[in-house]
DNA sequence: CATGAATGAGATTTCATTCAT
DNA sequence: GATGAATGAAATCTCATTCAT
């Protein structure tokens, strides 16, 4: 299952202009909703005409199979999740007087957590699928580590020059920060997603602590 | 599918002592290395008989269902995962000559490494279905957050009071440091597990490090 | 599938006399294309509106059922196949100066080949559908038997009493005849019709001499 | 449909030595039968399952695809159709006092009319989907064309040196002649294959007698 | 008139599970 | 105990046909 480029998906997809119509809208939410609750594999066709209200095969003569269905899903999302593509996050992100490592964090944690909170349940399907399926996973990580990455390493030698920064090599900074980072989206949004935030401004202000300063006092026992 | 309780199954479990005949433990390693690769659901009984080199029938001889070989896969696992279970874990590493918070990390995250390191594929199973399967989620988590957590925050509280963690909630410092080692885990054992860590002890120390102290150097910028 | 008479379709047709609109003639363009390559039944009304340029609910619009634009392909071309239906061929073919049973047999081939070369494609289906198609076989087989043979056998008659014909039971000659013809009709048509005779002239006469007088040379070893 | 290789499967299929089952048996028949009635694409499975008096999951727990059911059913029939891979018929013909021409053909139609009464079904099958089905019709005829024909032409030219051939080019009369036997197994095993030969015997004398001298007398009208 | 979205019956295929040998 | 043939329910997918716009 899942043959073929996610590239290529993403490509043509931003040659699809037509408005879905009813039932189209009615099909993706019902496919969005099941995906992320069951993972795909759990999900049947038959499941998502049901909740979606239409013939089984309205779904497959406007998506074809079940695997572009699913990239029909995720691709718009993904366009938007990688700042490689869509030019803009990052651009938005650091204009915006930036004047510390901390002011940049805060920007893009605000960023990000407003995105996946806006698009919580695909964030859960891709999160699922990018464990799960093999091929997907083979596809999206270098798409990541080419894309992302370098632009993070960027940033990092910024500050680690302006001194904000521990004298740590970049690539280690860069994993820890991520590590955690991630670690907190998909803990969030994925694994405890009803756990409601108290207040997303405390949450970063913990995040931001956390990750320049840690947990500790400094003091060593005698 | 996975119906029933995790639970039952580990005392059920436990009074099954009968040694695993050969067939079995090719059964097992073969049902380990292919749910481990595609996922469960993914994975079909015939495809595991073949590569275990059996008749499809013997599988359902000795497990009865698909669903009951994965729990065979993942009890023994989940016995020795939840130091609050195999109460072995925490005793082992608070008794040993415990003089600080980053003594107790370094144990702590020593031990689980190996654990990991030795049952890499059962690890990336218990993931991917934690994610994946509803059902075993649902069993998984609140196991969690009632055996482990307390435990933790027990700890936590120690080395505060010692003044070795700073004074924040418990619950933060539990949430941060958590979201932290179990990103660490998940990234490095499921999403990127043939990367192989330059050496561990390198990387404890750098964990710890980040945990202690963040990647901050403490100067603002003016 | 295919149910109802071709008698009846070929009666209706007679009656139409509109002439295709446009899209009518694209539709019939792309359905004897696509028919001819890959038989009626590995095509679908999708690939054909696609083909035509059309809407498929237009295709069905014009034609009813995909049965109904088959025979609307193949009505005509039959009508004009079956001398008993379209008059004309053998009061064409026996009038013009026919002096030997080579000379009807030159007019005979020149005409039909002229006439296969110009409906190949639905020759092609016709053949196809006749094998393949119980019903349709079951319709035309009798029809030809009925209303050709007889006509054949009626000339084979002429000649056999004018002594240019072995004195073989008709009916012998009739089938030895038409299996040739038949046979080199599809095999030059539907099995081989990339293969360019040389020239049809040539061809023709390489044929009569077969049929006239077989490879041997007469000589029996000795 | 029909991907991949008609050789690979004849070689494929060289190692399979398993007996079938009794119902492997019946749905091998019961696939013939309906297959040669109704043609490949028109027959679905659960038809043949029907028939065959078993579930539909055992016609693919034994076949895998639908293809690959029917290439089950001609590739044994091929490997004894083509006299270049199933040794035995040419030499078989050609070993046993062949003194003429027609002592071979006699041989040669005796031989083949007995195979094809023992496989008619099979041979409907075949000759229906070699027009129906392009990637077949791709795969069997270069396959027939270098591996049958030029055998042969080697045998038409021993007997064009003996002086019993017209001296026409060897490539024409091995046209006429195969065109016409050919036209006759289609038609008395596919076409009409209730009409019992009165006596094949018979039917092999009227052959020989048209391919070696034809139907006329010599005699030219006056 | 033409369109193309929608349908639903049916086709192929998969697969966990059973059971006679 | 082990086997693997057989099952049948359910999954994915196809496609001729209908019908509101």
């Amino acid at each position: 299952m899942f043959k073929g480029s996610l590239l290529e998906a993403m490509v043509a997809h931003a040659s699809e202009n037509k408005k879905p119509t009813d039932k189209q809208q009615k099909i993706l939410e019902s496919a969005i909703r099941i995906f992320a609750e069951k993972g795909y594999t759990n999900t049947s066709t038959s499941e998502i005409a049901k909740a979606a209200g239409v013939a089984e095969g309205t779904i497959f003569r406007k998506y074809g199979t079940k695997d572009n269905l699913l990239l029909s899903v995720i691709v718009p999302f993904l366009k938007d999740l990688f700042p490689a593509i869509a030019e803009g996050v990052f651009n938005e992100v650091m204009t915006k007087d930036i004047l510390s490592f901390e002011d940049f964090l805060r920007a893009f944690l605000k960023n990000r957590i407003d995105f996946f909170n806006e698009n919580k349940e695909i964030f859960q399907i891709v999160v699922k699928e990018m464990l799960y399926n093999t091929e997907l996973r083979n596809e999206m990580l270098p798409f990541f580590l080419e894309n992302v990455s370098p632009r993070i390493a960027k940033i990092i030698n910024v500050f680690k020059e302006r001194g904000e920064l521990a004298d740590f090599p970049t690539r280690t900074i860069q994993k820890m920060v991520f590590t955690f980072i991630g670690g907190y989206f998909v803990s969030n949004f994925v694994l405890l997603p009803e756990n409601g935030t108290d207040s997303v401004d405390k949450e970063i202000e913990n995040i931001i602590r956390f990750v320049m300063n840690g947990v500790g006092t400094g003091k060593k026992p005698h």
